[in-house]
DNA sequence: TCCATTTGACCGTG
DNA sequence: CACGGTCAAATGGA
């Protein structure tokens, strides 16, 4: 049975956060040393015309450990579970028998994590039950997806008991069902995980359509959850009149050296996962 | 008045 | 039969 998914072993879910938390860092470690490779390899590329470092398949292969290390512990992204959409999900539409529908079966397909913080995941969720759990400290509460009227996905959110040595609570959210109320700019939708990661949206400005030379691209992005930050072209540093991807973006100014590092490897992700740059448009990267 | 939350009851599963 | 998941009426807040 898998330790940190659906099987129930609530002793043993602290410790298998902080393994999860470990794993989580090495990955941004390796995700951080790769793109500090790759971005040496860009550069020594554009100088020689030549890219091939046996160093960046290993650390490759080293996100790839970490990131699978963490699915074996049941903790990533539903994308990445397989994602079985069995009816089972979906209890209410059945059995039409008498006044109150009935419960679904339970065995429905789920997925786990386990997490310090209650993070808005960009979906809507209505609360539509708590119950007292036994021998646990912290009652159970029980969400429903409102995003859309029909979506199946479920969550049951527990406050995680032996925290009181600790400053952040836990808790335990068992995912049920499948949004089908997909959105697609929300990075949550595309990776399960957000602890200690850095979102990136971004859109390219008309401008691509017109095939012209890259150095003019404009590229706007959010750099969630603080602030937006804005790449004109170089061709054409004043008067851009595109607007920042979020409303309540703190600062909407020309790039600072900050955000021009994060474009650095922004521009080398682009290359880097092969988008072209219609299909980077509206999408949304984390690194 | 509408909508979200609370809470007790119902009922399926093991 | 105990437990856990869901329903739906009651309640409260905006």
């Amino acid at each position: 049975m898998n330790p940190c998914g659906t099987g129930r072993c609530r002793s043993d879910d602290r410790e298998l956060f902080r393994v999860g938390d470990e794993l989580r860092q090495g990955r941004q470690a390796a995700t951080d040393l790769l793109g500090l490779m790759r971005q040496q390899e860009y550069l020594s590329a554009a100088a020689n015309a030549t890219s091939s470092d046996p160093a960046l398949g290993l650390a490759m292969k080293i996100v790839d450990s970490f990131s699978n290390s963490l699915s074996m512990l049941g903790c990533q992204d539903p994308a990445a579970m397989g994602g079985g959409s069995s009816e089972s999900n979906n209890k209410r539409s059945s059995s039409s028998s008498g006044g109150r529908k009935r419960n679904k079966p339970r065995k429905a397909d789920s997925w786990t994590e386990v997490t310090s913080a209650l993070i808005d995941d960009g979906h809507a969720w209505r609360k539509y039950g708590q119950k007292p759990i036994l021998n646990a400290k912290h009652p159970r509460n029980y969400f429903r997806c409102t995003s859309k009227p029909d979506c199946q996905a479920l969550k049951r959110v527990q406050k995680m008991d032996d925290n009181d040595d600790d400053d952040r609570p836990m808790y335990k959210i068992i995912h049920t069902g499948l949004h089908t109320c997909l959105k697609p700019l929300n990075p949550s939708n595309v990776f399960g995980d957000m602890d200690s990661s850095i979102y990136l949206n971004f859109e390219i400005s008309e401008q691509r359509n017109n095939k012209e030379p890259s150095d003019s691209l404009e590229i706007l992005a959010t750099l969630s959850p603080e602030f937006t930050v804005r790449e004109v072209s170089k061709d054409n540093q004043t008067g851009s009149s595109s607007t920042p991807l979020s409303e309540n973006a703190e600062t909407d100014t020309s790039p600072s050296e900050n955000a021009q590092c994060c474009f650095d490897d922004f521009d080398y992700l682009i290359g880097s996962l092969e988008f072209n740059e219609y299909a980077l448009s509206g999408a949304a990267l984390r690194f």
